[in-house]
DNA sequence: GTAGGGATATAA
DNA sequence: TTATATCCCTAC
């Protein structure tokens, strides 16, 4: 059951942001050792805590704690070379600590020398001690730069009229990207997608009884790869779509990466390219290696993680509404099979209440081709609620985006505490606030 | 229009 | 339970 339990966990973490999973719970819950199989799944775990950080607008020291730790991990993995985005990232981010307690006009009042002190002296100064790779060119210039800032003046106004924090979300976005191709795609998803190319395969067989012969495709290499490494469990390795070399198949990264892109969708569009022709000899040859029990227990456990998911979640429902603000929304939302579905539905389809009952509805039916597991449907409590719960009158809970808190500093810089007068300033920013939600967020800044 | 306290939701 | 972020209400 290991296997299936790191498939699990994996898929989970991978997953789009749930405020209900912490991936570091979850490994720590599922007991798993720290054995070399399991980096990547601490990897996974550390580039979902940070995707999420950046989601809520977080890029604090918290976030240079995931950079260390993602450096050992990297290391451990015996990549030996740490990039250069990672290295920015780390470098701009620390810059950030720092500079975000820049708002006094002189670096002798507020936090700015105990930030200094913190992050470059104490931080950085047991990482250069370790030899990190994290200890760049550029991350001792900024050392250098903000040390001066203390005793010039000018210097300090230089830097703390810098758009820094922009910057580093920059380059953090650069290295989740980077990190989830390499990962390539899930166990679970590639299990899947292989067996639904197999069904499609085995109907094109039965169909005119012609095969066309084709070089196995990035979800092939995945799926042999995965299935060679379950028979030597003590070599398994997760992230089926790494490459021998840590790099993925460029269109195992494009095709099949699952996170940041539009995740299930993409893999539907890769399952879509790859329907128009047939299975591979090598196909054929690796099925045997596969236990079916193992297959069928992952499809199942996806389809349920799945319809669990989109049951009783209401904030994974939210992530999946149109239009919502957050960018790094993922549509997870499982697709009908394609036998069972238009083209024009898919590339038009856009959730709403109705057609989701619709999908709910159909799962008594067929999906993927299969029958799905039956999950008994959530009957309404008629209670009268103790309290208001988001009533109409009140907004919806919307984090704050690092544009906004930006233009907010810089508002304040210019304008003061008028408030009305930095919405104005800065209307497209600050079209969904108030002058008051602008004077509660400096407020918290401050605290 | 602004400041400050309270309510609510969520994560640790 | 506590801390934090966001939203709401009300006094000035």
């Amino acid at each position: 059951m290991e296997v299936i339990d790191k498939w699990v966990a994996e898929f989970v973490i991978r997953r789009q942001h749930n405020p209900r999973v912490s991936p570091t719970n979850l490994l720590s819950a599922l007991r798993f050792g720290d054995s070399a199989d399991c980096l990547n799944l601490k990897v996974s775990s550390v580039l979902r805590d940070l995707s999420d950080s950046l989601i809520r607008g977080s890029v604090d020291e918290g976030t240079l704690d995931l950079l260390e730790i993602l450096e050992k991990l990297l290391l451990q993995q015996q990549r030996s070379v740490i990039t250069e985005s990672h290295k920015s990232a780390y470098c701009l981010t620390a810059a950030e600590c720092t500079v975000r307690f820049m708002w006094p006009l002189s670096a002798s009042e507020g936090l700015f020398t105990d930030a200094l002190e913190r992050v470059w002296t104490k931080r950085i100064g047991i990482l250069k001690e370790s030899g990190s790779g994290l200890v760049s060119d550029e991350l001792v210039k900024w050392e250098s730069d903000l040390n001066k800032a203390v005793e010039d003046p000018e210097v300090y106004q230089r830097i703390r009229e810098s758009n820094v924090r922009y910057t580093a979300v920059s380059f953090l976005n650069q290295l989740l990207k980077e990190q989830w191709e390499v990962l390539g795609s899930s166990s679970i998803e590639s299990v899947a997608q292989r067996r639904l190319l197999k069904r499609k395969a085995e109907s094109n067989v039965e169909g005119d009884g012609v095969r066309n012969r084709e070089v196995p495709n990035a979800v092939d290499e995945s799926t042999r790869r995965l299935k060679s490494d379950k028979v030597d469990n003590a070599n398994e390795r997760l992230g089926a779509g790494e490459g021998e070399d840590g790099n993925g198949d460029s269109r195992d990264v494009e095709g099949v990466g699952c996170l940041e892109g539009d995740g299930i969708d993409k893999v539907n569009e890769q399952l879509s390219a790859d329907e128009e022709g047939a299975m591979g000899a090598q196909e054929q040859e690796h099925e045997p290696c596969l236990d079916k029990g193992d297959e069928m227990a992952a499809r199942e456990l996806k389809d349920y993680l799945l319809e669990i998911q989109r049951q009783i979640d209401p904030s994974t429902r939210q992530m999946q509404e149109p239009n919502n603000a957050t960018d790094h929304s993922v549509d997870v939302t499982p697709q009908p099979s394609r036998v069972n579905r238009t083209r024009t539905s898919r590339q038009n389809h856009i959730e709403t209440p109705d057609n989701a009952s619709e999908k709910g509805s159909s799962s008594r039916g067929t999906w993927s081709g299969r029958v799905r597991p039956r999950l008994s449907t959530p009957v309404p409590l008629n209670v009268t609620p103790l309290r208001k719960v988001d009533s109409p009158g009140r907004r919806p809970k919307k984090f704050w985006t690092p544009e906004e808190v930006e233009a907010l500093r810089e508002g304040v810089k210019e304008y003061g505490k008028a408030w009305k007068e930095i919405k104005n300033a800065n209307p497209a920013v600050f079209a969904d606030r108030t002058e008051v939600d602008l004077k509660d967020k400096w407020r918290n800044l401050v605290r």
